[in-house]
DNA sequence: GTCTATAGATTGATAGAC
DNA sequence: GTCTATCAATCTATAGAC
């Protein structure tokens, strides 16, 4: 009942603080992407999302706190993909996975890849602990069970940090890139031609350390 | 002897107005790549060079103008990395090469590249028209020499753009996110492991798509 | 909780003395 | 060609009516 007083006095356009929050975050990680936190003014995110901009600081106190939160919302999809790197799996499964996975992230959440290549780009002022914590510790015990297989003889001797680089450069390239790569193509890549990029990377990649048609 | 008026008149501390031009550009390049062209103040870039920020308007019109002549500029080292993957020669040499150029772009460029990044993210509203022209006869070009490596069975069948795109993403990566890179490393990469890096690099594409130690 | 109006701060650009 | 002072525009943030 209490919810439903609640509702009432919202007006009858507007959703629940929660709806009216995420389209605030959605049309932020769009605005601060295309524009760079400098160049993102309250206004256009607010139009990006029909609201008026006063209203924005009501729902968060300012811009630098709303970036923040933007910022945490894409970290936490960037550890749902980490977690597709299983170290359990054989390097050709694990490594094909977490490619596959991120190259939908990168489909999926173009926007929000892009607001992460700026952050880190600038210097990371907001996500630099996470970059010393929590990046470097997923980056250490990947790259541990990559030295395992080198060791054990399944994968060719190179330094896991190069090649973990390399699959973050590449997947998010798709990302980060889309318009030059749309340009280029004449046009959005088709799910024939996203399937194909993907496949092309594995391939490379896991080839390129030595697994699939081996040797 | 007009020369020489010219220098008097311009005052002792200052150099002739290319090498002021210069030190602008250099400021400007570095300003930009950290903090966006929205982020980017000419007070900052006016304190990066040590001069006036009204000078900076003597010498160039605007921000906006500036910052096209600092676009301008990176595309000119562009072309020449580009130059560097010869078709005549054979694909390991070419592509090597290629590979081995742009990664140290990356790393004598590296604001450079970040500009270059920022503007693609951004829709490339400078570039476009560049995109559309050099970029993509540049781009087809080098694909149909990598079609001919395919057809005469040197290297294994890939759409010649996924491999383009890879070795761009990678190679720009360390520019581009080299803060990041550096906080993993726990400092800057040392000549040897850029070394170490650029070797691996080469080593995973250039097996990955069948050279190099064949089958 | 929503919206209008505006204060307060920053910044791009220019005027004018030197 | 250099530098100080300042205008004009823009944007963040807030006050206050509804």
């Amino acid at each position: 009942m209490a919810q439903a007083e609640n509702a009432e006095r919202q007006g009858s356009r507007a959703g629940s603080r929660d709806e009216i929050e995420r389209a605030i975050l959605d049309a932020a990680e769009r605005v601060f992407a295309e524009a760079g936190f400098g160049g993102a003014t309250m206004q256009a995110i607010a139009d990006h999302c029909g609201l008026p901009k006063a209203n924005l600081h009501y729902y968060f106190a300012s811009k630098k706190q709303l970036y923040r939160r933007v910022v945490e919302r894409i970290f936490r999809v960037w550890l749902q993909a980490a977690d597709s790197f299983e170290s359990s799996a054989s390097p050709e499964v694990a490594l094909r996975r977490y490619i596959t996975r991120k190259m939908e992230l990168s489909r999926a959440h173009r926007y929000g890849s892009k607001v992460w290549a700026n952050e880190v780009m600038h210097g990371a002022p907001i996500i630099q602990d996470f970059l010393e914590t929590t990046l470097r510790d997923w980056t250490e015990s990947r790259a541990r069970v990559i030295r395992r297989w080198i060791a054990e003889g399944q994968v060719r001797p190179v330094d896991p940090h190069w090649l973990l680089y390399m699959i973050w450069a590449t997947t998010q390239h798709y990302a980060d890139f889309a318009h030059q790569i749309e340009t280029l193509n004449h046009g959005p890549l088709s799910d024939a031609q996203w399937d194909a990029a993907t496949e092309t990377v594995c391939g490379i990649i896991l080839r390129g350390i030595g697994l699939e048609g081996g040797r």
